[in-house]
DNA sequence: GTCTATATAAGGATAGAC
DNA sequence: GTCTATCCTTATATAGAC
């Protein structure tokens, strides 16, 4: 539980700056890597500080998981049963390539927990995101029975659209060491080059 | 350097223990995360035994990824300019979804050192893999340019393919999280997925 | 609220008996 | 070659002065 104690300005500055370094530091080590050195030094406060606002390491990462959930959903959750379909799904693709552009290390770190099996926020795979996903598959089916989209499997659509996206914030490295991009401008081809594949894949048949 | 002095079968067997072990350790933990006491614990020795085969942690873990580094560009470099080009590379996609369900930790071992800055293999990215994906995606822009496939951006083409196949090895834990299949049977609904996709978003203008 | 100093534990690595 | 015992560094967390 998280404390509901009134807090002053100066107190959710603080607890902000933290939370911020300690996004930098876990997303880049994992949790097992960072140290509460790392994450005092980066918010520019000695290690008991922060664990005057925390209680503990574990308290840290558990607060920063929690309080991206629901970013993290909104996407999917946006995918709208009343929107042209194709589009719809476009619009989630180009949404979700936008976050890998804007938001690498809140990806990274879910990308790690998920990479170790999920230790520390099983909970959020098997509930919200499942319940979600499920309910978002069945939309997608809908729309392939309708004939309103191409034949696929909606469950490894989503996965395909995570994968493809997500990749360019979670293998950053790899992407930059390969691409050697100035900037971001790699992002540009790849919203072409994700767009179009998608949208030739959903077309239903018969529309080109 | 890897010593090369000549080693005994018994000396054999135990340091590809210790490897064995060591590989579950560091795809489920980390680098960090993983201890010597677990790798000893899963190899059956003692930890002072296991730093009699090798010289430290950091040693067990290059060895590893040095160890793994060529099965890891294997199915890239049979990527084969004589072949059929649509054929050679839904080939290419296959052989990336069987090792992600046949090797899923190295998978995830290469992944987590991506995914924190390839700390310890930076040289493997921005050397024997960048030069390889060049050379194929030279390769592919030829068959781009001959009208033999469609036209795709080669690089991000590679991206998707790594992501959308090695997604099934790195992030097994939501996959598995979702659709709990029973056994693997997931991944013959992902090859036909993605042979799907693939093969629309590969074939040449007008070859439909 | 913030710091210095420190308690305590975990983990990598070594010594030395067998 | 393999083990027990131990060293020593690092890291989480707390005590207590200011």
């Amino acid at each position: 539980m998280t404390e509901q104690r009134p807090r002053t300005r100066i107190q959710e500055k603080n607890r902000a700056m933290i939370l911020e370094a300690a996004l930098d530091v876990f997303s880049q080590h994992g949790f097992r890597g960072a140290t509460l050195d790392q994450i005092a030094k980066a918010a520019g406060l000695s290690k008991p500080n922060v664990l005057y606002y925390f209680a503990s390491k574990e308290a840290i990462h558990g607060e920063l998981l929690a309080g991206l959930m629901d970013t993290w959903l909104e996407p999917l959750r946006a995918l709208d049963d009343n929107g042209d379909p194709v589009g719809e799904l476009l619009d989630y693709v180009e949404r979700k390539l936008e976050m890998s552009r804007d938001m690498p290390r809140e990806s990274r770190l879910f990308a790690g927990e998920v990479l170790q099996g999920a230790p520390r926020f099983g909970a959020f795979v098997t509930g919200p995101l499942k319940t979600l996903v499920d309910e978002k598959a069945a939309l997608i089916r809908g729309w392939v029975e309708a004939g309103r989209i191409a034949r696929v499997d909606p469950y490894h659509l989503i996965f395909a659209i995570w994968a493809t996206t997500q990749h360019y914030a979670d293998f950053d490295t790899q992407v930059r060491a390969i691409l050697q991009p100035e900037d971001n401008e790699h992002f540009d081809d790849a919203r072409v080059f994700l767009r179009g594949m998608y949208s030739g894949l959903l077309r239903p048949d018969g529309s080109h």
